[in-house]
DNA sequence: TTAATTCTTGATCGCTTGGTCAAGAGCGGA
DNA sequence: TCCGCTCTTGACCAAGCGATCAAGAATTAA
């Protein structure tokens, strides 16, 4: 009692290979679901044997939820920097373009999400329900302040959050019916991010001004 | 050779059999993907032995597939009907409203088709390929026709699509979130109905009018 | 009623998969 | 160098799953 509780501390062996694990579990998991991927799978992905990987991740479920909440925090980032004290307009299509362009670069963090909310969010459902839903209203609140200065046309900015979200992480998320139908060279996403600005632009800004 | 070659009638049995399957797999599939879903759960959802399930359909991919391409007809029909004799706006404010409505009223098929793509879309890539692709090229030439007479304002048909079938979709596919942030009472349809026409229609309406 | 066909199922097989275990290899501090 | 701790792995296990099969029950056509 007298002594320091035991403090695990982490060796250099086990920082790097946790972090190999969890660059191959998002591969593997975002790629084919919690229940799609498999433990060999990861382990191979990362050189590492069954046994050593399930050294680290007592089980399966474990590795998933690491992976989840290492990728959650960044995810939110864009929303949770949209400044109160900056220009209505601006903000928002500051924050379209930061969403778009993560989806671009890291469409592996968006389908994992995806995957884990289409099938019932077990997972962090009480992240969604606590942090995430307290970060949603609190920007809520500002854009329904921005509206009612007379700075945006009137929306429901909980719905609106949500539109920015499903529209941006579409290209992640439904790649493959993207490329299908336009084709996958760069310029889709350049040519999205300019049509989805447009859209909620002339959607938001108001019309007598 | 001189008699009629073997037409596989479908007996009542069949038929009645075959609806059952199809109803419990799109919920088992909707609910847990391809890989989550086991045949096992199908059969005892629709109250047959597995071995009588796969009397009808000798593969889990068979009923697989069956269910897509059994929801797919339907779920593309709203945007069939856009009419190019219609007027812009009101002819995309119905096809937002019919897509939400039938996004509240069958969720499952939209997550069976949200899973399918989101994992490659392997088993109806050929589809988007082609039909898709077909009716949405056909739809999006409508549109870039009411642009070029001022009728809308000018944004990339394909993504307007994109952004239409992303945010009505949202609704099914991210429902845990949707709820989690706020709430699931039957005003949530309404509410996002609401502000998803107005967002599109203020951001499509030509300002010089 | 009879015979052919369709339908149904218990038992079972082979394979995959999450997870365990014991034993050895590697590493770091004294 | 030595010793304790961390790390690694081949072999293995039990459960779950897709699929098969043979044999019996139900249905249908005559």
């Amino acid at each position: 009692m007298g002594e320091t509780t035991a403090i695990p501390r982490k060796t250099r062996i086990q920082a790097q290979n946790e972090e190999l694990i969890l660059k191959a579990a998002l591969e593997v998991f975002s790629a084919y679901g919690f229940r799609g991927a498999t433990v060999d799978q990861i382990a191979t992905n990362c050189g590492l044997s069954k046994p050593n990987l399930l050294y680290y991740f007592r089980r399966k479920e474990d590795i998933y939820v690491a992976v989840l909440e290492h990728t959650l925090h960044d995810w939110l980032e864009p929303l949770r920097s949209l400044d109160p004290a900056g220009e209505p307009i601006e903000e928002i299509t500051r924050y379209i373009r930061t969403k778009i362009r993560l989806s671009r670069d890291n469409p592996k963090a968006s389908r994992l999400f995806a995957n884990e909310i289409l099938h019932g969010a077990t997972a962090i459902g009480t992240y969604l329900k606590g942090p995430l839903k307290d970060l949603v209203d609190e920007k809520a609140a500002i854009i329904r302040g921005w509206i009612a200065e007379g700075r945006l046309n009137a929306v429901d900015p909980h719905h609106l959050i949500f539109a920015i979200w499903a529209t941006t992480q579409h290209y992640a998320d439904f790649e493959p019916q993207v490329q299908a139908v336009v084709g996958g060279g760069p310029e889709v996403m350049t040519k999205a991010e300019e049509t989805l600005t447009r859209l909620f632009v002339e959607g938001l800004k108001p019309r007598s001004q």
